[in-house]
DNA sequence: GCCCCGGCGTTACGTTATTACGTATGTAGC
DNA sequence: GCTACATACGTAATAACGTAACGCCGGGGC
């Protein structure tokens, strides 16, 4: 179904993305290590070696503002650009794209400061259509 | 000196953002609390508190990937737009700047979204010129 | 067999942030 | 003056987030 996207999981590894697929929204470490102390989850490194690993992977991304993680969102994780993430503060959606342009001028500015990039976090606060208040 | 910018700020307030000024860089909390124990801090919460204060009236920057606050970098901090910072992994430097075209196209997205933005972060991970082996 | 390495489990600890409660001070209305 | 209210403050306790250090195990290369 999906295409070959990453290196074989790991037991941990596949039960802790597991966890953020299913959440469909982020969760913290901490939440995952509840969760999962059925199948055998004891202490919170647990969580974060797996998740070390597949935020390397690019499967899953940190949300910086809220310390927590999510899924990546796109299917099978196929090669894509830096992410950017809105996060509705009423309902705690997280809605992830991809500011292809905005990113670029980003660049920008880094290579007229000589500046190396590696990372980049893009978090927006705010509040969703939906629970924008209609009337 | 400075133009009038800001609301009168209580002492604490103003203590804690002397010890970011000074700073020149970004502080923990802690080590905000650390630097005031003499003045008479005692407890973490003193310290949230102001920066609370300081970071609603704009003088104070939060940086989500640090835990980390600094003091913003316009004199008088008058008013501007949103605020972009890159952190240099090898020697801590932040190098404040204001994306201001990155962040039109953000909400540009935001638009089409119908997302009501009240908050943006973005923090740029790497390696600053002067850290960046030249050889 | 032997070594190395990556992943794992566990304990303990360090760091960051908040809840809860009570006190002090200023100001507006009466 | 007095009350009511809001804002700031002080303190203690605790919650939430993250890491260091140790040792074990299993698989691959030689």
């Amino acid at each position: 179904m999906s295409v070959e996207t990453h290196p074989d999981l790991t037991k941990n590894q596949a039960l802790v993305f597991g966890s953020l697929s299913d959440a469909g929204g982020p969760l913290t470490a901490y939440a995952i290590l509840d969760l999962l102390r059925d199948s055998g989850f004891r202490a919170p490194l647990q969580v974060y070696r797996a998740l070390d690993k597949l935020v390397e992977y690019g499967m899953v991304h940190r949300l910086e503002s809220l310390n927590a993680f999510v899924a990546c969102s796109h299917k099978g994780c196929s090669s894509h650009g830096t992410a950017a993430f809105a996060i509705c503060e009423k309902c705690g959606v997280v809605s992830e794209f991809t500011p292809d342009k905005a990113m670029s001028l980003l660049r920008d500015w880094t290579k007229s400061e000589g500046f190396q990039l590696s990372r980049t976090t893009i978090e927006l606060r705010g509040t969703c259509r939906q629970c924008a208040v209609p009337n």
